[in-house]
Order: structure tokens, then C-alpha cells, then sequence
RNA sequence: GCAUCGAUGGUCUAGAGGCAUGACUUAGGCCUUCCAAGCCUAUAGCCCGGGUUCGAUUCCCGGUCGAUGCACCA
């Protein structure tokens, strides 16, 4: 007894060693700058790594730049102090810290505050907080803090833009805020009218107090960001029906107050029962469902979780989080799609003083009519001099009687007769409103994407009675996408395995060519680092033209014309095509 | 960041205050007509800095990285 599950515990606490094991063995992900010592937070994406993540961006870019018509664009990872000052990230995005003054532990000072029974913590300056909690105790001593000092912890790496360091720089936390600062050239380019969308894939930086869990939580990572610009009162998606069947699990926030499980729903039920807040959420929720199966994420491991409203962000009217879920670290928070409203345009807009809005043209023009008040300011000017200009303001708001205007003018009643003004009513046309528009943002952590990706195609088994490493990477996102093997490396196999080679590069596959060893040992080499497909010229190849197809994941061979073999690779790779039906 | 534990070729590993083991991998060669076979040869290692010592990879101190727990994760 026991020997069967005790394996079974093994295997699955292991996969996290076994997999990153793998990468680093490989060539997918190294220590950074490994010969200084490593940094943490930090990694490298070997060569395979670096081909996979670029595999993953592709399918994310085929979904939303091609699938979505949301262009592509590339901001600067360091922004000036200014942009962080308006986005929220230099006040919001610090923690107000202390050290323990006994056991040296960093604590979260409103943390201290709240355990130790200190009331309006979070609006305290730091002077106020290092006296409220000097009574408090240390959360993980527990011993009396006594005077210590509170101080700010900002997430954003900062740094100084030019000699002198006369302006203040920040690297991006979030790619997102490039694509609201460039909204109203957006908004040109997409000539004036919503919905759209950008788009952006780049790395951004958080200072994280203390990174771990490798590949998970990074100082520097890879976001793919979609901002997609609405109108605030039409969050209904012009191609929703797309979605509107898909079916998949959901666990809503009264799912997980009740401690329920996921409940499969279709996005037309979702919207329309009020559990998703709107089309344009839903929408992007299924689209994600539908990218991440793609890549290879099992539809078991894979849950979308609605914030619940103590962890939605303030300016979040709805948010979701695509939740993978890893044998070592649980479920990893992987996309998140979120209404952002209007908060980071409105705020861009005041700090910035440029306006961020669309206009938007009624049907029908408005006629309305409107009284305006036009004062003779040449008479009004040389009377009243330095108060003039604020007598013509009160007067475009004020009600005329017949015998002239009253105002007040800085706390001063004056009678402006009737001959000083000429009063002309007049029917206008309005065509249409400014309107600030809401955002819909889908964000995706490619790092943890890549990381999943690895983990669920970590396979192990038994073949001619040993144990085979596979990693059984969905064929559009494997690094090496075929490997031609000559049987021999002699006979002239070898020559034509080359010519085999060039074909399929110049249709625009990778392809590895490998003639050392034995074949057996070729075959291993390429399932551990997730070729899907291998091709071998044998003996045969010389008398009729054909090779062997060899399938990763069953180890089963077909046998192929050489004319045929880079159309057949290419749809095999692009998943038009399936192994099985050959 | 605190605490505990750990770090030896690419990988796994033996080891002792004084020549650093072995296996796998990799490379070259022989052999081999489809799934890590065999034989020969070669390449490659004691995490970094300081201390103790005639001598430190080994003992001590500090750091880095990693695992775990706590804290942190807008």
C-alpha cells in the first residue's frame, strides 16, 4: 500500500523543480547575469525560452491586433514623474512601511495600526502614524515597537532623465498608461469615433519588497495590454454574438462568499443575469477563455474569479481575474479584465489640461434656445477698470430686468443700466456631446502565461521501459516546431535530411537538423524540449521519395512524399491539420 | 526583509584541513537500417568576499542565490 500514492505526491510536488529544471537544463529560462550572482526578480529567457514567449505574444497578437483591429503600440518604459502623479501609482502605489526596532522585520505601518486597534490609519501622515502605533506590537515579534520611524515604500523603480537630474523618471509599472496618454492621438487615428482600442506588449517594473516563486512574481515582466476605449453608456459589443454561446466556469463573488465552485455559464446568460457587469467584460472574458485553451492551458486548470468588492480597485466598476492553476503555487492570477471607467482618462485630463474626450454627434441636431448678453465694454471698461472683467463674466449669467442687470461682484451689488447691454435671444443647434470614455481592460501577464504553459506540458512516461521526458507543448507555441533526422549519417540520408531542412525554413518553419547519435536518443532530445514533430529519412526515402512523420505525443510514425512535407508541417503546426487523421 | 536549511562539472552525486569521486549529458571517432544500446577518446566543477591556518572547496564571519515559514504582493 502507499507505494502508488506516495509516487503520486512525489510527482506532483516535484513538477515545479522538475520543470524549471528543465528550462534552465535547456535553454527556456536562466539566472540572470548568472556569473555575477544572480539577481532575484529577475530572469533570462534562454533561446528556446525567448522563441516560446514570442510564440505566445504572436497568438495574443493574432487575437487582438488581427482578430480585434486594436493596433499595436510602443511607449517608452520610463515615463516622467508627472504621468505617475496623475495615473495615481507615486501616492497609491507605496506602502507606508516600518522596521521593527527588535526582530528587524518590514512591516506594512497600517497594518501595525489596525492590529493594534489604531483607528484611521490610512489617512495619516507618516509623523501621525510613527506616534499612533508607537504603542502598537510588532506583528511578528510581538514585542511593544516603541518609537520608530514610518516611511514610504514606492514600488516604482525611479530614476533621473538627463545630466543634473533636473526631471524625475520612473520605469512604467503597468504598460497601460502609455496608452492613455496618447489617447487623444488615438483618438485621431481612429477618427473620432469609439469604440477602439490599443494595444501594447512590453515589460514593466515593480520593486517588488521581496520577489520569489521564479517565473511568478518578477521585478521586471512582460505585459500584453488591451485599452479599449467606450462609450460610457454603450457597453453593449458590436460582435458579442460571437460569445454570446460560449459557455464556461465562473465563480462570481456570491459563489465565493457561499464557498461554492465555479458554475458554467454562457456570456449571454452572464450579462444578462447582472453577474457579469457588461457586454464589453464578458466579451473579453470568453476571448480570453478562448486564447489561453489556445496556448495550451487546460480548460480544468484554468478559472476566471470575480473581484470581490473589498478587493475591487476603487475606480473599478467590475473586475476578473483568469486564474491558472499551478501544482506548486495554487491558482496564479494570470489575466485580469477590468472596467476601468473613466478614472484614468478624467485624471489625465485634469493633471495634463488636455482634454480627453470624443465627440459625439446626435442623430438630429439640438436646437435650443439661449439668451446671451453682450456688454458694451468700452463704456463697462474705462467705468470700471480692474473690476470689468469680472462684471463681464457675472453678466453672461445674469437675469435682465428692464431697467438694467443687478450682479454681485465681489461681495458688491451693482446696477448695470440697461443701455450698457444688449440682450439678444438666439435658437442655436447643438450637434452633439463631449463625452469622457470608459475603458475596458483586458491585461495579461506573459511571464506567468510562458510559466503555466511549461508547468501543464511537463509530462513524464514510460516508453521501451524507461522514463521519457516530454514536454508537450501545443504545436503554435513550441520553440522548435519540426527536427529532420537522417538514419544514418551516411548514404546520402544526410544530404537529403538537408535539403528537407531548407524546404521547411524557406516555407518559414523552424526546423532542426540533428544527425548525431542514435536516432532513439534524437527522438528524446526533441520531446524533452517539446518539438511536436520529427522527420526521418530512412533507407525507403531512397527508393520512393517518402519519410517518416513522427508524432511527439504518441510516438507514432506516418510516412509522407518529400514534396509534401513543409505544407503538411506548416498545417500540422497551425493546427489545421491533425496527426491523428493522417 | 526576518528565521531555518541548503549550494561540488550542463545535470545528479561521493568526499575529506593537503591528488576532488562516480554516473548521466555534451563533443569527436568506431559501430549501428527507427525510439536515451555498445566501445574508445575528450571537454568541463568545489557560489562570492573576508578571517583562522604553512595550507580552506572543507572550519568561522559576512554576502549572493535557492527552498520553506512569517511578513509583503497598488
Amino acid at each position: 500500500m502507499g507505494e502508488i500514492s506516495l509516487c503520486a505526491v512525489i510527482t506532483m510536488s516535484d513538477v515545479y523543480e522538475k520543470v524549471i529544471d528543465l528550462a534552465k537544463r535547456r535553454g527556456f529560462i536562466w539566472p540572470t547575469s548568472e556569473c555575477y550572482g544572480a539577481v532575484a526578480g529577475f530572469i533570462d529567457y534562454g533561446p528556446l525560452g525567448a522563441m516560446m514567449k514570442r510564440r505566445v505574444e504572436n497568438i495574443w497578437r493574432d487575437f487582438y491586433v488581427i482578430g480585434e483591429g486594436y493596433y499595436e503600440i510602443e511607449c517608452p518604459t520610463i515615463a516622467e514623474e508627472a504621468v505617475f502623479v496623475a495615473s495615481g501609482h507615486l501616492k497609491g502605489f507605496a506602502d507606508k512601511m516600518c522596521q521593527c526596532p527588535h526582530c528587524k522585520e518590514y512591516l506594512r505601518a497600517d497594518h501595525v495600526a489596525e492590529g493594534g486597534g489604531v483607528r484611521g490609519a490610512p489617512t495619516m501622515k507618516n509623523e501621525e502614524l510613527t506616534a499612533a502605533i508607537a504603542s502598537c506590537r510588532c506583528l511578528a515579534c510581538g514585542k511593544v515597537l516603541g518609537k520608530i520611524e514610518v516611511f514610504n515604500f514606492n514600488l516604482m523603480f525611479r530614476t533621473s532623465i538627463g545630466p543634473g537630474s533636473q526631471r524625475t523618471g520612473y520605469l512604467r509599472p503597468e504598460t497601460a498608461q502609455g496608452m492613455f496618454v496618447d489617447f487623444s492621438r488615438l483618438l485621431r487615428f481612429y477618427r473620432d469615433h469609439l469604440p477602439f482600442g490599443a494595444v501594447q506588449i512590453g515589460k514593466s517594473y515593480r520593486n517588488e519588497i521581496s520577489p520569489r516563486q521564479g517565473m511568478i512574481r518578477l521585478r521586471e515582466f512582460t505585459q500584453a495590454e488591451a485599452e479599449i476605449f467606450v462609450h460610457p453608456d454603450e457597453k453593449a459589443h458590436p460582435n458579442f454574438a460571437r460569445y454570446a454561446q460560449y459557455t464556461m466556469p465562473l465563480l462570481t463573488g456570491i459563489q465565493q462568499q457561499k464557498n461554492e465552485p465555479a458554475v458554467p455559464f454562457t456570456m449571454r446568460d452572464a450579462v444578462d443575469k447582472g453577474l457579469i457587469a457588461n457586454e464589453y467584460v464578458a466579451y473579453y472574458l470568453a476571448l480570453t477563455h478562448e486564447m489561453l485553451l489556445k496556448i495550451g492551458i487546460r480548460p480544468g486548470r484554468l478559472r476566471f474569479r470575480q473581484h470581490l468588492p473589498d478587493e475591487l480597485a476603487h475606480y473599478a466598476a467590475d473586475c476578473w481575474d483568469a486564474e491558472v492553476h499551478s501544482d506548486r503555487f495554487g491558482w496564479v492570477e494570470t489575466v485580469g479584465i477590468a472596467d476601468r471607467t473613466d478614472y484614468d482618462l478624467k485624471a489625465h485630463a485634469v493633471h495634463s489640461g488636455t482634454p480627453m474626450t470624443v465627440f459625439i454627434q446626435y442623430d438630429q441636431p439640438r436646437k435650443v434656445q439661449r439668451r446671451r448678453i453682450i456688454p458694451n465694454m468700452s463704456v463697462l471698461g474705462k467705468q470700471y477698470r480692474t473690476k470689468a472683467k469680472a462684471i463681464f463674466e457675472a453678466l453672461g449669467t445674469a437675469e435682465p430686468a428692464a431697467g438694467g442687470a443687478d450682479i454681485v461682484v465681489e461681495g458688491e451689488h451693482i446696477h448695470i443700466p440697461a443701455d450698457l447691454f444688449e440682450v439678444r435671444d438666439e435658437i442655436i443647434e447643438i450637434r452633439g456631446d463631449e463625452v469622457i470614455p470608459h475603458v475596458i481592460e483586458p491585461s495579461y501577464g506573459i511571464d506567468r502565461m510562458c510559466y503555466a504553459v511549461l508547468e501543464q506540458a511537463y509530462d513524464e512516461d514510460i516508453a521501451e521501459g524507461e522514463t521519457r521526458t516530454v514536454l508537450r507543448l501545443t504545436p503554435c507555441v513550441a520553440p522548435v516546431q519540426v527536427a529532420v533526422f537522417p538514419l544514418m549519417n551516411r548514404d546520402a540520408l544526410d544530404t537529403i535530411a538537408q535539403e528537407i531542412t531548407r524546404s521547411l525554413q524557406k516555407k518559414g518553419v523552424l526546423a532542426e537538423y540533428d544527425d548525431s547519435g542514435a536516432i532513439g536518443r534524437r527522438y528524446r532530445r526533441q520531446d524533452e524540449i517539446g518539438t511536436p514533430f520529427a522527420i526521418t529519412i530512412d533507407y525507403q526515402t531512397k527508393e520512393d521519395n517518402t519519410v517518416t512523420v513522427r508524432d511527439r505525443d504518441s510516438m507514432k510514425q506516418v510516412r509522407i512524399a518529400i514534396d509534401q512535407v513543409p505544407e503538411l508541417i506548416s498545417t500540422l503546426i497551425d493546427g489545421t491539420t491533425q496527426f491523428s487523421s493522417l
